[in-house]
DNA sequence: CCCATGCATTGACTTAGGTCAAACCCTTTA
DNA sequence: TAAAGGGTTTGACCTAAGTCAATGCATGGG
């Protein structure tokens, strides 16, 4: 609740490529410029919105790291994603004009934010937004549906090898290391997401570390054999 | 691959307030008559699209019953939804061009097909129809946020709650019985969707049916105690 | 009409992962 | 520097769901 007013810009943000579209025009660009009305800081552990709060814009993480979870009155709560910097949230609220879960900040961030009405408005000018929008919207539903098979189907060791190298990849593409990270998030938070108890999630990094596969020193992870990890997944010789 | 030739007019369609924005003047209603190119016929168990072909068109179901699923090399098979009548199919492929899962007609089908460069074009000039289609995909997101919360929480009874609550609850939205239904899928394809195996869905059936909550008679189900059900899923009880 | 075939049910047994509990480790605060 | 308090690891044990296999039940083609 605390939105700072500092006017700014995506036409020279460093993270354009992540999350604007692409090759457009100086016209277009300038355009674009008016999407994000303010930044917004959130300390870790806060949250950037909440289930039943009003929806009313969308979020470029600029740094930091979030997990988006779902909390039922049961008690049950489901993480349904972590995101970093780049990715866009607050999809979730489009449908019913409010948000239908949590955004937590798993470390100090800020984040770009941006009015919905405005994105709509400036989407049916600049049609390359328009196209962003929707593959955006598309993406963030695939994603869901690769989460699905890993829930459907997958064994624990083959969920954290995915959840692992899917880390690393988005990652690299903002330019870390292909085999070491820093867990931002507790085991807890990993099992959560992964349909798991904390435990398994502790015993399969351990399982890892026997095998040669990983190193684990808390939260500091560095993968040693990616391909390993990756005929995991792949489930070559299938236990059917 | 056998488009029908039939002009056809979303404006005097019986399903228009299930896939269609409501409250349009008579000029935007004119224009979404432009939306749906044809109409094409789907037999029992032909797909409507399959992983890997290129995207063209969003599909509004207008009869039948669809499943959509994600199948792997190494075997694995994930239902990733059920769709019926006025819910619209085909939106994983915006993102790269591509279907990214197949659409198998569950039984003799036939769907509107409109070809999305088409809907983006329409809806930047019909803000209604632009909104229309931000709100389908967010549902779809906010959606599997809920399957993700089935799989990743759920013991077998829950989520078969869940799934047969789902159901009843979107035929009732169709004009259908709150109480009766017959599934158009296999066991083992509700068990893929729900992340089980068939004879535990069936079991699970069979348990329903001596607590006295449902009726079953093969794909036939009663359902005897919508609260119990329901109870089920919210988990008052929560053997934590 | 009957047989083949695909789907569903049920039983007996196994197992991956959950549960509970103790111990440990690292960071923060007094 | 000590104590407290998250978070993590590990062990022992349990259970929900998976596996394998037999049987039953509808539907549709010959």
């Amino acid at each position: 609740m605390n939105p700072q007013a500092i006017k700014v810009a995506c036409s020279n943000c460093n993270l354009r490529e992540l999350c604007m579209p692409m090759g457009l025009s100086e016209h277009d660009l300038n355009r674009l410029d008016d999407l994000v009305a303010v930044r917004r800081k959130i300390k870790r552990g806060e949250t950037l919105f909440t289930n039943g709060e009003k929806f009313t814009s969308l979020y470029a993480i600029r740094t930091g790291f979030f997990k988006t979870c779902l909390a039922t009155e049961d008690g049950r709560d489901q993480v349904t994603g972590f995101q970093m910097a780049g990715e866009i949230i607050g999809l979730d609220g489009i449908v019913n004009d409010q948000h239908s879960c949590d955004a937590v900040a798993l470390e100090d961030a800020e984040v770009c934010v941006m009015p919905f009405d405005r994105i709509e408005e400036i989407s049916r000018e600049v049609i390359a937004l328009q196209h962003h929008v929707h593959k955006i919207m598309s993406r963030e539903i695939v994603r869901e549906h690769g989460v699905m098979l890993l829930l459907g189907s997958m064994r624990a060791e083959e969920r954290l090898a995915a959840f692992l190298l899917n880390l690393v990849q988005r990652l690299n593409a903002r330019g870390f290391s292909q085999t070491e990270l820093v867990l931002r998030m507790t085991r807890e938070e990993i099992g959560s997401y992964l349909g798991l108890k904390l435990e398994t999630v502790s015993r399969t990094f351990s399982k890892f570390v026997e095998d040669g596969t990983v190193e684990v020193k808390q939260r500091h992870v560095r993968i040693l054999d990616t391909e390993g990890l990756q005929r995991l997944v792949n489930n070559t010789a299938h236990c059917h």
